[in-house]
DNA sequence: CCACGCAATATTGTATGCAATTTTTTGATC
DNA sequence: GATCAAAAAATTGCATACAATATTGCGTGG
């Protein structure tokens, strides 16, 4: 749809990545994410499409969707700045996307099929050994599989609306969870709600999902503004 | 920020319109709402740029935008039609405004200050107004002073990425709305909700106001499906 | 030395022309 | 007459040139 992680793969097999849209999009959001550019600095048009290889009228497409996910910020006649998130702002998402996630939980509890669940299984278990792994978790996997287990719910949800909703909020989330680290417990316990998630879809329980997966994504925003500040 | 009503007034004052892709964006979202141009229906570039005034790329911005906010559908390389909402995508969109609404009216519980009631209350005397109207209600007054009234709210609630996620899904239910009648008896009750709601925000309850609201926006969904199908 | 205004510069916004892709038409074959 | 292929037409995607607006630097006056 709209969204796209900067090198996860997209919803309908693409051939190639041929659309200079697409590739500007890609590489600034890869510029953003790789903290070449920091939050507030400017984006000038001109310095993207050299960068990127491509005329400025892609990249200047990329732009307007890079700011509706939230990632920059555009003002008429001034251009475009990467986005500057406040703590204030980083909350509201995570309140966002528990409410939303919730709905996607409730609404996969009564549609989900049997593939999903296996699915979802096959990425828990891979998170426990991206959790246990030694000396330390692997984050980077713990974070991908983590991705594609929220994906699976969202896809049973079957809401081509809310997907497209919360793709705009959970592709920010991504960026703020590689930067850091969390602690093995938060780790785990984050795995244990993706345990009960499963149990509550298995018995088509959808209050229960709902509640399961605001608990969960606030945990998150718990963990992630415990280290810092 | 990103939504405009296609001919409400916007966020900052703007001296003048002046802006080619806001011509394009105001009059394409006019043509879909007139039904000039049904949903499914193929929306030309260059047909739009005769019809707008204006050149084809700024014609591709506001596409993009509409797109954005689920107006029209764009596929690569086969250009933008209009886009088909279901049944099921409005229910959606409900059941995400009523629980972001809800939301949005926790948090101006805690926040608001005494100007937003006066003009919370001002609206709700004009809706009054509206709907007593003879021989027969004011929809098209009603419809725009409760898009003031849950603008103030969701001002109040003092979140923009709350207001830009929102905005989006708002701006679509105005196009359902203006589109028929509600009955007398819907529109009271929508009023005596916003009575409701004025008094749980004056007394700083915010777990009442998230309630009153996701049952206020649940009734219009009802209201909405009750007479068509 | 600072404030203000104006010119010079740089950047965004729009129009147009060309390339790439899709859609339609046409015609040949079964 | 139907089906498929290939060419022609139309449409989207991209690059470039130009216009409009904002920013910067300089000079003048206070």
């Amino acid at each position: 749809m709209a969204t796209r992680q900067f090198s996860a793969n997209d919803d309908e097999a693409k051939p190639t990545l041929s659309k200079a849209a697409d590739k500007a999009y890609e590489a600034i959001g890869r510029l953003i994410l790789d903290g070449q550019y920091k939050p507030g600095d400017k984006l000038s048009e001109e310095e993207l499409s050299r960068l990127c290889g491509v005329s400025r009228t892609p990249v200047r497409e990329a732009l307007r969707r890079l700011e509706a996910e939230y990632f920059v910020v555009i003002r008429p006649n001034q251009g475009a700045m990467v986005a500057v998130w406040t703590r204030r702002d980083i909350e509201d998402m995570f309140h966002m996307r528990a409410l939303l996630e919730g709905m996607a939980a409730a609404r996969a509890a009564s549609r989900h099929d049997a593939a999903c669940l296996v699915r979802m299984q096959q990425c828990v278990e891979r998170i426990d050994i991206a959790v246990n792994a030694q000396p330390e978790p692997n984050v980077e996997s713990f974070v991908s599989e983590n991705t594609v287990f929220h994906r699976i719910i969202l896809d049973a949800a079957d809401s081509p609306r809310l997907r497209a909703t919360l793709s705009n909020l959970i592709a920010p989330a991504i960026v703020t969870r590689t930067a850091d680290k969390y602690s093995v417990a938060d780790l785990r316990r984050s795995n244990e709600h993706h345990r009960e998630l499963i149990d509550a879809l298995k018995n088509r329980d959808a209050q229960l999902a709902d509640s399961i997966m605001q608990v969960h994504i606030r945990a998150a925003a718990n963990s992630y503004f415990s280290r810092q500040d």
